[in-house]
DNA sequence: CGAGCAGTTGAGAGATGTCAAATACAGTGG
DNA sequence: CCACTGTATTTGACATCTCTCAACTGCTCG
């Protein structure tokens, strides 16, 4: 059952009965992972994709002295390797956060599907097109952002990439990850998050307790952190398909 | 004349001759930019692709302060907005940093090369990837390097990618860019960058005189900026294409 | 109950920002 | 060719942010 992928599609493309049916039977598999366990590596070239289906991963470098950086957020509904099933090598890593499922995809299944199926050829694109305009909204984060502010803005736009899966309520979420991953996501040291995290309780914007976020006031969580969820493309183009209309 | 995209795709691609002459079409027209000029503005839905043929141009967004963030460097070769040809609006603008050369390719014509070149399609897909991947180390760069090693980095990513279009000596080229846009992408201030710049001129790393960049030893200031050139997947994959191999 | 990891706190060091002014440089009009 | 103007670069002083180190607390799980 590919129950978050597929939910995620159709809040943008209307897929036929052939598409849902054609998704539906991709798996080869179905992974069970502990958290803080590696998907793939960087440097080697994966025959599978692999498909999140419950849990939080993520892509990451180690850098020389030994640093990590938490490159993308991977929820239920995200595929981990498209790029490296396309390109070959990998160029850097995904692992687990928290424990996760995983479904595992041929790699020629996926290619089918592209040439097969043109909707779900498009909704790729579009998947690989949303997962680049999240990195540049990290890119402003990291570079442009005051930390309380792209700290905000990172809650933000999980709490909505969550809601598009189901996994998320209006106004909270489960966010098994630590302090410590945050660090490496937002590029600051683990005691300063916290005290980041601190000042965003202090203001009465977040309540985080244990892994369970909860949201007193979305608005308001959304204007100090300035986020505008248009780069996440959920809603339906304004201009209809890529594909030529015949 | 397409050039410099033709010379980076074939560093990955064999095409043939129907591909290359197919790619001699494309041009609807070459606008002369002049340097900050906008090519298109976050909000809005492109109906032409362009193509960088000189110069260099950038992504950027703008926040609500004012303040600018440059999340890509456009060089000869580079495509402006696929995204924004299958998103549909533009999630950030795009524009030149120097006077520019750009092609104008419309629409229908970029998303015909992908259904009738197989070839074509698959580079097209590589370039979106690549593209990723180099925002993928600028995120690592911002959130884990050393200011001077960041910038020494992006300084080894641009002469690495501007020698694959030929627009770079083997240890030289034209940074025809302010320190004021290098804050904009280191995310620092221009104060800030100023003195890491002569950080990097006291270590002898490099040379930069008005717009001229000249690294005396290329190796020191890659291995300074531990740069690994493997993200840019400019050489042919270990394995064969993406596409169904019959 | 104890071990271990995650979270929290305090103090001082280092990196980076801001402000303001001085200098260098490129392009323009005379 | 020169003076002039506006922009880019450079410098200094001081404020702020973030890091490091080290200790302490609290929670979870065996």
């Amino acid at each position: 059952m590919l129950n978050p992928f597929i939910q995620k599609l159709e809040h943008r493309f209307t897929l036929s009965d052939a598409d849902r049916a054609a998704l539906e039977r991709v798996s080869a598999g179905e992974r069970r992972l502990g958290p803080r366990a590696d998907i793939i590596r960087e440097g080697e070239i994966p025959d599978h994709v692999y498909l999140i289906q419950s849990g939080f991963a993520c892509r990451y470098k180690i850098l020389p002295n030994g640093s990590r950086s938490i490159i993308a957020y991977l929820i239920p509904g995200d595929l981990c390797d498209l790029n490296g099933a396309i390109l070959g090598e990998m160029d850097h890593s995904v692992g687990t956060l928290s424990a996760c499922n995983v479904v595992v995809i041929p790699r020629e299944t996926i290619l089918d599907l592209t040439t097969q199926y043109p909707t779900l050829n498009h909704a790729l694109w579009w998947s690989v097109l949303v997962e680049e305009a999240i990195l540049r909204e990290w890119v402003v984060g990291l570079g442009r952002r005051s930390a309380d502010q792209h700290l905000a803005h990172i809650l933000c736009e999980v709490l909505v990439r969550l809601q598009a899966v189901g996994h998320a309520t209006v106004d909270s979420y489960e966010l098994p990850i630590t302090q410590g991953d945050l660090s490496d996501t937002l590029g600051l040291s683990n005691v300063h998050v916290n005290r980041v995290l601190q000042e965003l309780r202090r203001k009465d914007l977040v309540v985080l307790k244990g892994k369970s976020l909860s949201i007193p006031n979305v608005d308001a969580l959304k204007t100090f952190a300035e986020f505008n969820p248009n780069y996440l493309h959920l809603k339906p183009s304004r201009r209809g398909s890529l594909l030529p209309q015949r």
